[in-house]
DNA sequence: GCATGCTAATTGTCCTGGACATTTATGTCA
DNA sequence: TGACATAAATGTCCAGGACAATTAGCATGC
């Protein structure tokens, strides 16, 4: 297969490198086209070897595009100026309190102590709540290990086991909850394509402590699935989750079918780090940038149901 | 985008149809120049335009492809024949006891009460025990399902709900055993691009209660990063799981490659669907297509270790 | 000065049709 | 029967063209 020609992967082929890369075939072939870079080497049979260094630098630019540059210019940068860049959105959010939890957090990380990372976690919930914990520990928590990945800090295994972790502490805390019924009843999902569930169990999280009654089906919903599902256990609301990555084209367009789908007295909210790059307003859909929105967003709901109930 | 005549997606595009059939646009187009099937309908721009019976017969060849059989045949059947070579396999496979546990919850399932099917599973699981539920019930449920689904008895987000459910239940049962230490210790994750975790929780669950320690990725480890978690948490087994449309391919040629960068002390286990379909010997590569197979395997790791120990 | 609308540049996805590597099936010979 | 060679089946890659959608830059008007 890879007719590499010493012994282990060193050079990827085109399926690697957009696995690797998040980028499909067609786009590192167009850019290869457009742009001159990547520049894989060909094998005996003239298809594409990328190296390891090209593809890490195509990683660096995938992730900040994610956060809205534009290739174009990104391409032409070195690795470093695109670390750089990286660095100074770091700044320009974070670092207003300087070191905290999360700088302990991403140090056990890095010592591959799992059992000190699961405790740590368990520990600053148990502290701080589950809600308090989502909003105020996770998010930057998040971002530190974003960066430091990005800073080549953090190997992504860490960054698995992180996520991991935190899964497993935030599903043990809302089990903690009782969760018969309640009101509203939320169905959270993602779209096809969104394999990030940490989103969900954020929202779960801050809906539940509030009564909500959460219903989810994990990721990768198709859309036309997440109509049943909102009929069939007759939601109130249908929550979806975007990640950085997600193309806001598809996650648009699949909001406003979706929309259309839903009988208009269903809620339709989208959230996660994607939602910051919508321009076009999606009538008929909520769109949570920061997860406090989430919280904001149910009492809003509640107001506007006591609201209508007086009315009638 | 969907430039369909009428309002909402009966229509589906390329993409569309790679994401619901888990087959790559080349593939597409290439059975549409080969063997005539699908052939979608043009756009006004010439673009694809798949139906929906249309997805829905390719998701069908795809489920038995999964399983081994060649689409050259499968394309020229309809798909009702195609539910029943479907059909035949479930025959042949379960059904030597009548209709059981799964049977009830499938029913649940289908009543779409989550809460009802949190509870019947977390009842079967402490009246049977972690091991025994994940040993036997949880296969045939799995089977009972994806033939239910095949058959259009089931939709995917029954289908979602039940995973979803079930993880949840395995997870809070495997927490309940203390996991500070533990030997041996077992790293679980998954290849890039395969995205069920459900086998590896299944693991966890058969091998927690053994007194392993379990450290898991979650899913899509990139194979470099398998190496590295696996000496920087001195993993002395590396679990990998497969669900059933894994390719082949992929798989073996990885296996090789991640058996040459591990140290030789290292185990290396692959499980899951696909590797019944294996055919080559992998040296080094341990296969447990049954699930009763990693108690074995852990058995037999432990008296391996025993005897070196003797040995030395 | 700022909103609005238009053109131009940017960017991703799809298309066709060809080439080829790999795997599976088939057949033949010992 | 088993090993090996050959043929059929199948998936992935390539090139380069076309085009739709988005964004940026700019001019116009209030």
């Amino acid at each position: 297969m890879n007719a590499s020609p010493d012994a282990s992967g060193v050079l990827l082929d085109i399926s690697s490198a957009e696995r690797e890369t998040g980028l499909s075939k067609d786009v590192l072939r167009m850019w290869e086209r457009r742009y001159g870079f990547p520049k894989p080497g060909r094998d005996d049979n003239g298809e594409r070897q990328y190296a390891v260094p090209e593809v890490a630098k195509l990683r660096a630019i995938k992730r900040l595009m994610d956060v809205g540059m534009r290739p174009g210019k990104l391409v032409r940068c070195t690795i470093e100026e695109l670390n750089a860049l990286g660095d100074r959105r770091v700044e320009r959010h974070g670092d207003e309190a300087g070191p905290t939890v999360e700088h302990d957090l991403v140090a056990l990380l890095r010592s591959h102590d799992a059992v000190g990372l699961q405790n740590a976690l368990a520990n600053g919930l148990m502290r701080q709540g589950l809600q308090r914990f989502v909003l105020e520990t996770v998010p930057p928590l998040n971002r530190a290990i974003g960066e430091a990945w990005m800073r080549g800090e953090l190997q992504i295994f860490e960054e698995h086991l992180h996520t991991e972790q935190l899964k497993v502490a935030l599903r043990t805390a809302i089990n903690a909850f009782p969760r018969q019924s309640g009101s509203p009843r939320v169905l959270a999902t993602t779209f096809p394509g969104e394999q990030h569930g940490l989103g969900l169990l954020m929202v779960e999280a801050l809906l539940v402590p509030e009564g909500a009654h959460c219903i989810s089906l994990g990721v990768q919903t198709p859309l036309e699935d997440i109509r049943r599902a909102a009929l069939a256990h007759r939601a109130e609301i249908v929550a979806l989750s975007f990640s950085a990555a997600f193309p806001v084209r598809q996650a648009s367009e699949g909001l406003a079918t979706l929309r259309r789908q839903l009988p208009p007295a269903v809620a339709l909210w989208a959230g996660g780090e994607m939602t910051r790059r919508v321009r076009r307003t999606l009538p008929g859909v909520l769109l949570i940038p920061e997860l406090a929105g989430a919280l904001a967003a149910l009492g809003g709901w509640r107001a506007q149901q006591a609201a209508a109930g007086v009315a009638t």
